[in-house]
DNA sequence: AACGAAAACGCAAACGATTGCATCAAATTT
DNA sequence: AAATTTGATGCAATCGTTTGCGTTTTCGTT
């Protein structure tokens, strides 16, 4: 029982040609007679010969393997776009090695690091909520490195992001909670730096607009960690102190939009009679809730899938990374459950 | 503008010196002198020096990474257990590299090829639902190579398996039900060629026993997709046909349980006045639904990082994978919530 | 019979880093 | 002053694979 995995060098050996020709037979190159291919993969299959992808790697200078870096890898959104990096980085042959910052900009930033020393063929980022600097990816982006950021996405020169529309979610969620009559309505907001947090609070503010309502600042609440704890207790607050009651919650997120229900009922206010609620990314769990609750879905699994794939043209030089200007915007979609339906027929 | 990072020669070069000196004045070697370790260090530093991870997997024949096998990344709890490995891989200097399975039996396999070709120091596994053999696995473990099974694991020789007390958690969760008045229990079991939903059925049968009831077969219904939807199909099912309807479900897992909660809902019964429901995980959403529902919580988190440690010790040689003969087993904890209290006091 | 071409294969360098051993100079000892 | 030690560095092989170019052998052609 040899130790170790057989190499093109063994073979050679025992077939007693050199290690050139091994190579050329493994992989049907002209110039070879048939018979020593022949030979030299049957002696291949019996030794279960596997090419060592790490030499591989340092001849070629490239890695055939992607590096994805996430704020959180327990997070439904986060994971179904993992879900959907995979899917394409596998079916076009490329690994994926996949770190999580939580949320850490000295982690995002070492995480980094290794990676480069890994070779890895090119980044999918998306940066942690710490991170209000972008010079290590800026340094990486001027020397031609392939990034492609997505969800979170930062407003830096040569960056290539995929996004959803998170302005028109948000404009269609808000319109939606209008149209079925409530007035005074809150926005549970994302953290502030984040550009989709301020896209969000962006179509919120229009839709107010258009709509003819004002919109009063005090209307829109930072939940910064954007748990259901948080925004339960922030909620609370706001029914308890608040001159003028709202009557509806718009989350940025849908563990927002949940811990604002359960405040709700806390407080003998009954969902969506009293209050409408409209959360966003349409987790899992916003079926199976009692009321259902109306989310913005994100298409999560094909935002993972576009980035991936646009990363892979650009690695293989199938696509100009300086053509593109524009961020790649995925639709959103409204779902509309019982939590935001007043209306009963 | 040197395309391509500095190297160890780039350095040489520039200094004039031998790419040995320059290795050596990087790690603090004896034998170089100080005033050449600091030009070194200092060029290196303006270089931007990374060193090529590459290069020195090939030669140490270690790559500083971990393949993680798992069915399926958009799925609480494996996420979690994820998040657990990566925790305690980056803190102890390797990389993760992911692949999912989606449950399918070739795409294990051909997975496992490529992470060995990528010199892969160690896997980590929970096998797929259509794994029904295990040689891929056992040729693996003949050789000597390092593997550590999770939740998921196989009943084979040298297997080093962690996995939570699935039998303690179902035995758990029937007993609190039988107590709770509860008689006739329905098991929405998983697919039985997992030693899980053995186990979970072993800890069913054996409460049910203990506490004088018995065990009709038609008592265990399989869900092998484990869906919410799935479920709720089944248990109208059964409502519907059943000459003595049941009152209570306990759930391979939390979706299961939610859709047997739907379709009782469905059918006009009260949770938990009529019907009691306990389901298995403790995924995010069983404190978020109404009624709440009760769970075994598993450890993810702690399952992943405490395969991790195994695996890391048994890379780096600091444990013997022959003297681990029993399965390390992590506790469940039951957690009751309303879906299963009929007494209100 | 002689020549040229094609077929089949080997040599050796390269990718970047490490490391046992040799080398060379300077410093110390005798 | 010669011998020996010490300190500082270089050489070259190695990890496994690829590949440009050179070499050898085997044919076929005239």
């Amino acid at each position: 029982m040899k130790i170790g995995q057989a190499t093109i060098k063994d073979i050679a050996r025992e077939l007693n040609v050199s290690s050139s020709t091994v190579s050329r037979a493994l992989k049907d190159y002209p110039g070879i007679s048939d018979e020593t291919k022949r030979k030299v993969k049957e002696l291949a299959a019996k030794l279960n010969y596997r090419p060592n992808a790490i030499a591989l790697s340092l001849r070629k200078s490239r890695s055939f393997t992607i590096g994805v870096i996430i704020p959180e890898v327990v997070h439904f959104f986060f994971s179904t776009v993992i879900s959907g990096i995979e899917e394409v980085a596998y079916s076009r042959g490329y690994n994926v090695i996949l770190t999580q910052t939580n949320e850490k900009f000295d982690r995002e930033r070492s995480s980094i690091e290794t990676m480069l020393s890994n070779q890895i063929d090119g980044f999918l980022v998306s940066y942690s909520k710490e991170t209000k600097e972008f010079d290590h990816f800026s340094n990486l982006l001027e020397q031609g490195y392939p990034i492609v950021f997505f969800d979170r996405v930062p407003d830096i020169p040569k960056a290539i992001n995929v996004m959803v529309d998170d302005y028109r979610g948000a404009y269609d969620a808000v319109s939606h909670l209008i149209r079925q009559g409530y007035r005074r309505i809150i926005h549970l907001a994302g953290p502030k730096n984040l550009t989709i947090s301020k896209e969000r609070i962006r179509g919120y503010k229009d839709a107010m607009n258009d709509h003819g309502m004002q919109v009063d600042d005090s209307l829109i609440v930072e939940c910064p960690k954007g748990t259901d704890d948080e925004s339960r207790k922030i909620t609370a607050e706001i029914l308890r102190n608040s001159a003028q009651k709202p009557d509806a919650f718009f989350g940025n997120n849908d563990m927002a939009a949940v811990g604002a229900m359960m405040a709700c009922r806390d407080a003998g206010l009954k969902v969506p009679e009293d209050v409408g609620v409209v959360g966003f990314s349409n987790w899992q769990f916003c079926s199976m809730i009692d009321p259902s609750l109306s989310s913005v879905a994100q298409p999560g699994f094909q935002m993972g899938a576009k980035a991936t794939e646009i990363l892979l043209d650009i690695i293989e030089k199938k696509l100009d990374p300086d053509q593109i200007h524009e961020p790649i915007t995925l639709p959103t979609e409204l779902l509309v459950r019982k939590s935001s339906v007043r209306t009963k027929n």
